[in-house]
DNA sequence: TGCAAAATACCCCATACGGGCTATTGCACA
DNA sequence: TGTGCAATAGCCCGTATGGGGTATTTTGCA
């Protein structure tokens, strides 16, 4: 299944670090690199005949973005692995890259010695990431430090997102459908919401629950 | 902010390998391990005192196991950091020991040499995860492969994620309530659900939209 | 060119839901 | 010892929601 040689392409604006990324990895044994653009539009029309195993993918590009592009080129090539190689840190750029498919983020920062470790790991099935990023990763899966909830509101907001209807939580957690009126307002109000719609995402969203 | 000695504490039920991991980080310069524990009632009693850094902890334990564990530990010692070291890599559990504040995430195959590392890597802000894991959680944002939904259908769910409701949805998508109503029926039957918040818990879950 | 699916739209009807109130009990902390 | 919060419970009321239908137009693919 695994080819000796990585075929890896990249996708980055900047002339010269594209240059130098391109030729670390090509001279490097076991890895080729012949495919490379300055733009997703480029990569769209013709990344088809490179077939690459492996995508370096900035984010900040002119036109289509890096994380818009991983979310079409990743449809073509559902068994290419992406891996975003940029400066950026923020949060919300992390999450979006990784929904819309990516498998690694490298920071640009990263030694080549380690770009090349990751793009091997990628391929046998890691999912490198520079320290810093993997942290924020594993912190949004960790419990919100400023839950505002009470143990029996957070009974009931689980069972809100369970599907749950008054009848049914007040019959489980013997109390009257009143009580259970109570708590969620209790928890509406203190969610800053209206509906249980609202509600279960806010819970979801802020590791409430 | 960083000591130089990185103090750890290990919890491990089976006396070989928590003897064996006491030697290895015990013997490595720039490491200590003088708290081990055979499960996770004697840690809760005593790891106070230990004030480790690092908590290795395995998941298979006598009494509370160590996802139970991490949640009462972690929140005694929200500074300290929680690597599992374990054999078990099925996606629940391990989704389970991040969101009850595992930091780290070590298969015990883990070469002494890299579980050092790991230890070091998570002490300067990083969050070490061993390859196969990594790529679980980063498939975990990834868009779900069988999306049942037709576009109109994922835009009418997103906006039910977002808490608005028929009139709201209807005035923007620039369509009558009657069709929000369909689209979102349609939504249910395809989703085997009955309600808003069923249907924005299966949309995050399962990565719909 | 024709079929299937998607997107649009409408009807009736029962009820689960949300907003606005008030009230009691028990516990903890100051 | 009292102030505050959590948990319990009740009431009224309007409406948004969900289940059951049917029908038309548009779109995309074979």
């Amino acid at each position: 299944m695994t080819e000796d040689i990585i075929n890896v392409a990249i996708v980055e604006d900047e002339d010269e670090i594209r240059g130098l990324l391109e030729q670390i990895i090509d001279r490097s044994p076991g890895f080729s690199c012949k495919h490379v653009y300055k733009d997703c539009e480029s990569a769209i029309e013709s990344i088809k005949d490179a077939r690459p195993d492996v995508v370096l993918m900035d984010i900040q590009l002119p036109g289509i973005n890096g994380i818009e592009g991983i979310k079409i080129l990743k449809d073509q090539m559902p068994d290419t692995d992406f891996i975003m190689l940029t400066i950026r840190d923020e949060e919300g750029v992390i999450f979006q890259s990784l929904c819309a498919g990516a498998t690694g983020y490298l920071l640009k920062e990263t030694p080549p010695v380690k770009l090349l470790a990751a793009i091997r790991e990628v391929r046998e099935g890691g999912s490198p990431m520079s320290p810093g990023i993997a942290r924020k990763i594993a912190m949004s899966f960790h419990p919100s430090a400023e839950n505002p909830l009470t143990p029996r509101e957070k009974e009931v907001l689980t069972r809100l997102t369970d599907g749950e209807n008054y009848a049914t939580i007040s019959d489980k957690l013997f109390i009257s459908g009143n009580t259970v009126r109570a708590h969620i307002k209790n928890i509406y109000r203190k969610l800053h919401v209206s509906s249980r719609a609202e509600a279960v995402v806010a819970a979801i969203k802020k590791n409430l629950i």
